[in-house]
DNA sequence: GCCAGCATGTAAGGAGTTACATGATTAT
DNA sequence: ATAATCATGTAACTCCTTACATGCTGGC
């Protein structure tokens, strides 16, 4: 029939996230891309080794998406920053212009360990509960601490958006440890 | 240095994946596994790949903490289930006790593709955040059809709980979603 | 003098994926 | 007949991680 494979190829996600913190105009180099990284995109997408960095750095060289130049610095050791090139911009518009979206996955430890807390005892459950939602504040106060710090910029209105979705994601989180927190003080599991 | 490495060595959280879907009593297979992970783990933790499955059993079971079992069926192709040992069980209350736990971490394509959404037009701005509401009001229904289907079994109280939790979460990410959306159509981001 | 931060990289290995292959049975 | 589900597995590959290594600068 007429569905001819028409599956356009797209490098790993990871290569887009390099290409879309480039894509602010700025030139970064790995080091700083891997600051970028964890100072926004750790929240809700990445949270990348720094050698990944690195590779992906000479993967979309390689390919002509971003460019190198050479920058010395009298104060730091100098650094290699890399800008995106007008088909690296290219490229990065057809993937979010074509790529498909999946759905969110969320990796839990604490739900995880919940799901099976049967083995373990009531207060490890517990212990389990509020060890996560002392986590997730921590998170919340990062992000909050992110939203404040790109306070009235025009150009960061997306971020700042993204920024507050996350925070969503968290509370809904907190939400539900709490909630679990009190349907096992109700109605304690028996230990099996 | 009298930091004397004492790092107990934990398996990767797959391994335990699986030791936990074994925790409640049943011998499953290899296949089994997998729908069990797609029918509930999915949704905060686990999609594994099939092959993958496999590969965790059989280091288990060199482990000894999972026991191989032909079971022999007339009207399917017949079966290896795996249970759960004794070494097995005190190995998944070992690690539910004593490992630590990290926060949630996740993989969110929409939101990553929307940080980035100054370089597309407003148009697919919002196609990205109606997509992936549809999205997560198609997961929504999912977890609560299995919460319904888990409905009044005493010892599935954890399980219905970790769902409600999950279901929390997921709503926090409409929320964001939605807010996102409001936002963009307050104050319109210029495309660059 | 030493540690922390800046900056870049290699080496090795593990986890996880997709694709492929087999074969039985059940339902259409 | 044939498609779908049950059931298991291999092969190849990629991403990504940890650990290690280097060297420079600035501050205590």
């Amino acid at each position: 029939m007429g569905d001819v494979n028409e599956t356009t190829e797209f490098l790993p996600t990871t290569a887009y996230a390099v290409l879309g913190l480039l894509s602010f105009g700025e030139g970064l180099s790995g080091y700083e891309l891997r600051q970028r990284a964890l100072g926004s995109l750790r929240f809700f997408f990445w949270s990348p080794a720094q050698s990944q960095i690195y590779r992906e750095l000479r993967r979309l060289e390689a390919q002509g998406f971003v460019a190198p130049q050479r920058v010395e610095q009298q104060d730091r050791p100098d650094k290699t920053v890399y800008r995106l090139t007008t088909s690296g911009r290219s490229e990065l518009v057809r993937w979010i212009e074509s790529s498909p979206i999946d759905p969110p996955v969320i990796k839990h430890p604490a739900a995880l360990r919940l799901f099976f807390g049967h083995v373990v005892s009531g207060e490890r459950r517990h212990e389990i509960l509020s060890n996560h939602m002392d986590n997730v504040e921590d998170v919340l106060g990062e992000l909050e601490a992110l939203t404040v710090g790109l306070d009235d910029d025009e150009r960061v209105q997306l971020a700042r958006a993204v920024s507050g979705w996350a925070v969503s994601i968290y509370r809904g989180d907190l939400r539900g440890a709490g909630a679990v927190a009190s349907a096992l003080d109700a109605d304690p599991v028996s230990m099996r």
